[in-house]
DNA sequence: GTGAAAGCGCTAACAT
DNA sequence: ATGTTAGCGCTTTCAC
C-alpha cells in the first residue's frame, strides 16, 4: 500500500490553506468557525476529488473517542447471535458508529482476552452477552466505570444495564399452550443450566405447570447444553420412560432440532404422538414438516435496545447505570401441537 | 469513564523509568533492546497490577499499522456467512489480528459507506463478501494498492485475491447424482442471477445435464434470488408444468426450505414424488425430514484461506496479486434422493 | 476568517 | 542498559 497516502495536511498545503481550516471543513465545523462559503466548497471540492479519507485512528487519539462500538457474542454461527449482531451494526452505524465484533467461542478464557483487546482499542462502549459461566472479569472492567451492556445471559452481580427478553414469561406461555391442549405430562429439554437465560425459562417451565397444578417432575427434565445432540438424547430418554411425556418443550433450537431427529428415530409422530414447542423462532420453523410451535424473541428489539442502553450509559456524566429490560416474548401458534391422545 | 487513564507515561514515572523503556518491554522487545532483566519484570508486574491497556490507537498511529482486518458481507444472518465471519475472526485472531464486522445489507451503497469506513480506521486489509451487483468502488479502492480479498461472490474485473468454492463442481454433482438415480427432468431453482456464485452454480447444472445427453430446459429454470419465497413459488411453478420435473436442484439453502414447504401444501413427498438435492449444508439438513442430500461448501477453509491470501497480500512488496482459488466442494448423500418412479 | 502551536499516547532513531 | 527527542495525523485553544 501506499506508504505515504493523502491526508489533511497535504490536502492543505496543496490548497494553501493550513491543516486547521481544512480539519474544521472537514469535521463539519465551518459554520461555526466561520469559514468562508468559497474555502469550504474549495476544500470539500478538493477533499472528494484527491479521495482524501481521514484517518480516525490521529481523530481518535486527539478527540479520546472511537466512534466504535465492542460486540462481544459467544457464537456467530448460532443465528440467535447472528440476528442479535445484525441489529447491533444497524443500530450502531445509524449513530455514526462502526462495530468492532468478537466471537468468544463460548470460552470465558477467550472473553477475557477479547475485552482487553477492545479495551486496548478504545472502544466507546460495549455490548456483551457473555458467555454465562464466570463473570470476575465483567465485574471489574465494569468497575473502572467502562460504559457496558449485557445481553441475553446476564450477570446480576456485574454493576450494569441489561436486556433480555422475559424468559419465564415465554416457557410459561409454552406451557400453558399445552395444558390447554390438554397435556399433563409435558417434559423439558434445557440449555446450559448455569445461564441466566436457561435458568428462567426452567423457571418459567415449573410455574407453569404449578399454576396448571401439575407437580413439575424433576424427571421429565433433560438436556444441560444448547447442542442438538443433547436434544436427541433427552428425548429418546424421555419417551423411554414408562410413562413417557405428551409433550415436550425444548428451550432452544438445535435442542428441537436433536428432538425432532429423535422422534423420527424412534417412529413416534409430532403432533399425533408427541406435542412441540420450542424456544426461538428460526427461518425454517414454519417451512419444515410440521411447522413448529415456537416461542419467539423480539431478536430486532434486542440488538436495538442494547445499542439504546449504551448510548445512554455513555452519555451519563456520572454513576452507573443499572436498570434490567425485559422485552415480550411471542407465542407463534403452528402445527406441531394437538390434543393429548389418551390411550388405553 | 475515567477521563485520564493509565498510560505507558505514567507507568513509567511511577516507576521512575522513560516511556521507552517501558514501551520496549511491553511490546515484547526487551530482548532486542537489552533491557535487564530486573527492569522488565518490574515493568511487566507494575502493568499487571494498574491494570494498564496500552493504546492501539496512538500505537497504531504511530506504526503505521492497526493489526486489524475489515470483513464486509451482505448479510451476517445468513448462516453461509455467519460460519464465514467465524472462521474470519477466528484465523485473524490467530496471528493476532482483530476484525472489524460490517454488515452491508445486501445494498451497494451501504457497502461503499462501509468501505470508506474501514479505510478511515486504516485495517491493514479488507477481506469482502461482495453485494456483487456493482464493482467500481472495489476496483477503485483496489487501485490505490489496498490489501483485500473478495470472497464467494467474486469480480474477475476487480484485481484481487479471490476465494470461492467449485461451484460449478458442485452442482454437476449435484446433477450427476440425481441423473445415477434415473432422472431426466431436473429443475433449478437458482439465487441471485447476477451473483457470480450462482451463475456458476447455473452452468455446473447445465453442463451435468449436457454431460447426461440431456438437452437443458430453460423452463425448468425458476428462482431469482437467495430468499424462501423464491424457493416456494419456484416450487409451484415448476411442480405445476404440464410435464413436471422429478427432480429440484436448489442453489440455496432458503431456496430448498421454501421449495419444502410448497411441495408440502401441494401433497408431494421427498423423495418419492420429488427428489431434491440443496446447495449448502447446514445442520438442519440432517435433522429434518427428510435428511436432506445437499452440496456442502468447506466454510471452515473458504474464510481460512481467505485470510491466509489477505496475509500474502499484505505482506507483498510491490505489485498486485491476483490469484483465484477454488475449494473442493462435498455432495453429501442423505435422504432425499430416491429413483425416478416413473408413473404409468 | 484563518493560522500557529501544542498535545493526544505511542515508538524508534539517536544518543549516551 | 536506558533516556531524549521527534513525529505519526488530527483538533483546538489562542492569536491576529
Amino acid at each position: 500500500m501506499d506508504a505515504s497516502r493523502q491526508n489533511l495536511k497535504t490536502l492543505a498545503e496543496s490548497l494553501g490553506l493550513s491543516p486547521s481550516t481544512v480539519s474544521r471543513v472537514l469535521s463539519g465545523n465551518g459554520e461555526r468557525y466561520r469559514i468562508s462559503e468559497a474555502t469550504r466548497k474549495r476544500v470539500l471540492e478538493a477533499a472528494e476529488a484527491s479521495g482524501l479519507v481521514v484517518n480516525q485512528l490521529a481523530r481518535g487519539l486527539r478527540l479520546q473517542t472511537t466512534f466504535t462500538l465492542g460486540l462481544v457474542i459467544p457464537d456467530i454461527s448460532n443465528p440467535f447471535f447472528a440476528s442479535l449482531a445484525r441489529q447491533v451494526e444497524r443500530s450502531a452505524r445509524q449513530r455514526g458508529f462502526s462495530v468492532v465484533l468478537a466471537d468468544s467461542q463460548e470460552s470465558t478464557e477467550v472473553e477475557i482476552e477479547l475485552l482487553r483487546n477492545m479495551e486496548s482499542r478504545r472502544v466507546d462502549g460495549l455490548v456483551i452477552a457473555p458467555v454465562g459461566v464466570r463473570c470476575e472479569h465483567l465485574s471489574s472492567l465494569r468497575s473502572t466505570g467502562y460504559p457496558m451492556v449485557q445481553v441475553d445471559r446476564l450477570f446480576d452481580e456485574v454493576a450494569s444495564p441489561m436486556v433480555c427478553s422475559d424468559n419465564p414469561a415465554g416457557a410459561k406461555l409454552a406451557v400453558e399452550e399445552l395444558v390447554a391442549h390438554g397435556h399433563r405430562r409435558i417434559a423439558c429439554i434445557q440449555g446450559l443450566p448455569e445461564s441466566s437465560a436457561n435458568r428462567e425459562r426452567v423457571r418459567g417451565y415449573q410455574e407453569g405447570l404449578s399454576a396448571a397444578g401439575i407437580e413439575p417432575d424433576p424427571g421429565l427434565l433433560a438436556g444441560g447444553d444448547y447442542e442438538s445432540e443433547s436434544g436427541r438424547l433427552g428425548a429418546f430418554r424421555l419417551m423411554g420412560l414408562d410413562e413417557p411425556p405428551t409433550a415436550l418443550l425444548t428451550l432452544g433450537n438445535m435442542l428441537a432440532l436433536g428432538a425432532m431427529q429423535a422422534l423420527r428415530e424412534m417412529g413416534r409422530r409430532i403432533p399425533s404422538d408427541v406435542s412441540l414447542i420450542t424456544f426461538d423462532d428460526q427461518p425454517w420453523a414454519e417451512l419444515i414438516d410440521p411447522p413448529l410451535t415456537t416461542v419467539a424473541q423480539p431478536l430486532e428489539d434486542l440488538g436495538e435496545t442494547a445499542v439504546k442502553l449504551l448510548f445512554e450509559e455513555m452519555d451519563r456524566d456520572e454513576g452507573v447505570g443499572m436498570q434490567r429490560i425485559t422485552l415480550p416474548v411471542e407465542l407463534v401458534r403452528r402445527s406441531s401441537v394437538s390434543n393429548v391422545h389418551v390411550p388405553n
